[in-house]
DNA sequence: TATTTATGCAACCATTTGGTTGCATAATGT
DNA sequence: ACATTATGCAACCAAATGGTTGCATAAATA
């Protein structure tokens, strides 16, 4: 189960604020991304670790400062998982539901 | 962000694990789940309410045992959110694209 | 050159997490 | 009736998490 790590990391609702934002108005510097999420800028770069480490967005330095960009392949990635559970509950209520009907309650 | 604590839950490959099996094997009682996983009977038992806390799987008694049951909705509306990060993405990349072709390095 | 700005690093702390063991109990099987 | 099975509940524990503050430093600006 390869795709925990990514969940994990999606886990968190400061994270989840962060990922919208750089999908919604990047690029966005490690600082100006610290603001506004009810933490310190420590609080914010611990987090923003974290979607480092589960390489959801990467850094790239510029100059003194760092931007940081969204990755959006593990997000995919875990996407699919869930594509997957979905499609295989499906089949086993398909198949539910023809048993049923092949072999109708006696009267 | 509600989808917290939904990707809270699936943040874990315990129970990633058990999410996989019910949506492969169902119906299955909470004992039988709870076999490979490499824990205890007891531990699994804290995992699988975890996932009942987050609504993706509901349990239902019958007699002395308990029935487990996954419960997609959550997962769909996981999948959901992703998938409007990746379409904002997708958006910004192309208005990237846009805005270099229209105004060229000067040579 | 002096100051401000963007950032990193580390120590610290309370709470949550992921696991354990031990014991209780109600439903089923013999 | 007795034994077994499926489960719940609680206490306990180490490690991870989510946050803080304080201090250091390199790059940009005045």
């Amino acid at each position: 189960m390869i795709e925990a790590q990514i969940y994990k990391a999606l886990g968190d609702p400061v994270r989840l604020q962060i990922i919208t934002r750089l999908a919604a108005g990047s690029p966005y510097t490690i600082g100006e991304l610290s603001k506004n999420l009810g933490i310190s800028r420590q609080g914010a770069r611990k987090q923003l670790q974290v979607l480092v480490s589960a390489n959801l967005v990467h850094l790239s330095q510029k100059g003194r400062e760092t931007e940081v960009v969204l990755d959006t392949d593990k997000l995919t990635i875990a996407k699919q998982f869930i594509t997957n559970i979905e499609q295989q509950w499906d089949l086993r209520l398909q198949a539910l539901k023809d048993f049923v009907e092949n072999n109708p309650t006696k009267k």
